[in-house]
DNA sequence: CTAAATCCTAGAGCAACGGTCGGGAAAGGA
DNA sequence: TCCTTTCCCGACCGTTGCTCTAGGATTTAG
């Protein structure tokens, strides 16, 4: 298992308020409630989401949550590290500040490292994938309940 | 973290296996020395491993193990996904015996799972970067210290 | 026989996950 | 003013998986 529950239920509730735009803020009750999830689970996750600016919440009677900006300039590669923490395929990798991603196993027994070979293959492979998917693309998605603009399998049953 | 260390230790062992295919069996101690692992941790991935049928054993004195295949033709697909189970970015995947990839959020709300698009990316893009390397391509990146072939960052630092 | 090695099971210690709970703070409506 | 709605925050808790150890049984070379 790639991810765990945090990013499914994150990124549900990131497309909803991207189907919602439109109208004012959206309380998490309702969210909840149409997407079957636990609200006091829905606050810890909606937390993350906030302090990394991609929403923004409105308090009181009538509040809720919008996004912070459109749903197009919003890459899942941001949505899914704010709600996992940084996506590294590797206890050996360290993110820094200005986004770097280097391994230390650098000084190992002989000075190289094979295994960082493949692991920066495939930290490549999932972050262009999350890099490469915007929100508004998922909120497209949902909308029209199948694009299959590339013609590959989108679950297309037995 | 994708990974825990059963992938890095796993992958680690049968670099070493590669790197010493034209010797006879090797000893997980000696293994276990040489990449500074705990041995008895060790021996629980290589059961996984050769219940995968991606090394042999001899037991006894001088005994060892073996790479059961090349390694130009052992994917590190199937080497991740027998230290680690099935490579999926979600619990909703299922991975069938056929090697189908579905998932069960069909009958949801409403229908579609927009999600569901988001993790198909995701999945292709670790599975193909895991299939597309052969365990000979990191045996021949240890022993050379670098190949730059097809000329992407390798761990520069800094 | 003995040492070297694989094999097998059981479990301890710890952290993360998934979720609950109780309460507090802000904002709007009556 | 008071009440309701809603966001906000921290503490807690049961389960599961990870990492690693312990102890033994089995096989084989010398």
């Amino acid at each position: 298992m790639l991810f765990s529950t945090k990013a499914e239920y994150g990124v549900r509730l990131m497309v909803e308020l991207g189907r919602q735009s439109d109208r004012g803020p959206v309380s998490l009750t309702s969210i909840a409630e149409t997407e079957n999830l636990p609200l006091s689970y829905l606050e810890h996750l909606v937390a993350k989401l906030r302090r990394a600016d991609l929403v923004t919440s409105t308090r009181g009677a009538q509040g809720g949550y919008r996004l912070a900006r459109p749903a197009g300039e919003i890459e899942m590669l941001e949505v899914v590290e704010a709600l996992e923490g940084p996506v590294v395929p590797m206890e050996c990798f360290h993110e820094e500040p200005e986004g770097r991603v280097q391994c230390s196993h650098l000084g190992d027994t002989d000075g190289t490292c094979a295994t960082k070979f493949l692991w920066m293959r495939v930290h490549s492979g999932v972050t262009s994938a999350l890099r490469g998917t915007t929100l508004e693309e998922l909120v497209e998605f949902s909308r029209s309940g199948a694009l299959r603009e590339d013609g590959s399998r989108t679950a297309s049953p037995a």
